[in-house]
DNA sequence: TATTGTTATACTCTATAACTATA
DNA sequence: TATAGTTATAGAGTATAACAATA
């Protein structure tokens, strides 16, 4: 212990609200590093693994990715030249719009994908603790909370 | 396309679960992007908001900082190098031991961590969409998920 | 003129390895 | 010897600004 520095609990929020935000904390760290740990299993970085997962179903214009993952244009184009060296997207031309770039899986980026996918335990373990009663509540109330109107 | 059996050893995942994996990683999008955002209204990075917030009651020894985010100490030591130039957090020797160093929030460096918890809109504004019967059900389903024995 | 993708630049975060000062 | 923090280095992600090709 140190300083008898006295902190404010800022607004006024409820007791059971901030502990349901900090149970998300918790999930949202939980998540992440199972998501960088797949990600790492295949060699590949967090955005990356986003990016070749993005584009695994269909191909999608540079600029697009740029918007899904919210980050500048500039930015995509390193990502796909790193997974483009590694053989698991190319560019292709839009052949409705030739300053269009659309970046496609390959066949390797796409099992890789699809391994990513089925590596990520975030299904199977924390979830795996919920019967599917629980699990179907689970779904609604985030759904609720995201915005969709649900009855519950 | 392999054409070996083995292409994918993805578990058997049912719908259900699979759409709440989904609405979790929405909710992970958004609270990251929230945080960077609430981070940047102080001109501070996710990173530096996270160590800010994580040393604003006590001071803490740059080596469990590390260890609180997952990363390496070396990192630390320029996360607080920027902290410290900013004046929000200072350096403090420990008297048990003199090889660590503590990192401490300055009075400014705390009052910026109280307006950055209170800036988190995440607890006001998805939540806020649930009553607190929701809540205490998110709660716990939560809660049960994250392995917490709880009576449901 | 506007848009798409790219390049160039600078900053931050990250891991690794080597160093220092303590223990 | 082992530990805490730092430095040096390199790779990756990010935003900004300027650019070429195309619309």
């Amino acid at each position: 212990m140190a300083t008898t520095s006295r902190t404010t609990p800022s607004p006024i929020v409820d007791p059971l609200t901030l502990e349901v935000v900090e149970l998300i904390g918790t999930v949202v760290a939980r998540y992440h590093e199972e998501y960088e740990q797949a990600a790492a299993q295949h060699a590949l970085t967090g955005a990356q693994a986003r990016v070749l997962g993005l584009i695994s179903m269909d191909p999608v214009p540079m600029r697009k990715i740029a918007r899904k993952l919210k980050c500048e244009p500039s930015n995509i184009t390193g990502i796909v030249d790193r997974l483009e060296t590694r053989g698991l997207v190319e560019r292709r031309p839009d052949p409705a719009d030739r300053r269009v770039k659309l970046a496609a899986a390959t066949d390797e980026g796409r099992r890789t994908a699809r391994e990513l996918r089925g590596s990520l335990d975030f299904a199977r373990e924390p979830l795996g603790r919920l019967s599917e009663s629980e699990r179907t509540l689970l779904r609604d109330l985030l759904k609720r909370m995201l915005g969709e109107d649900v009855e519950l």
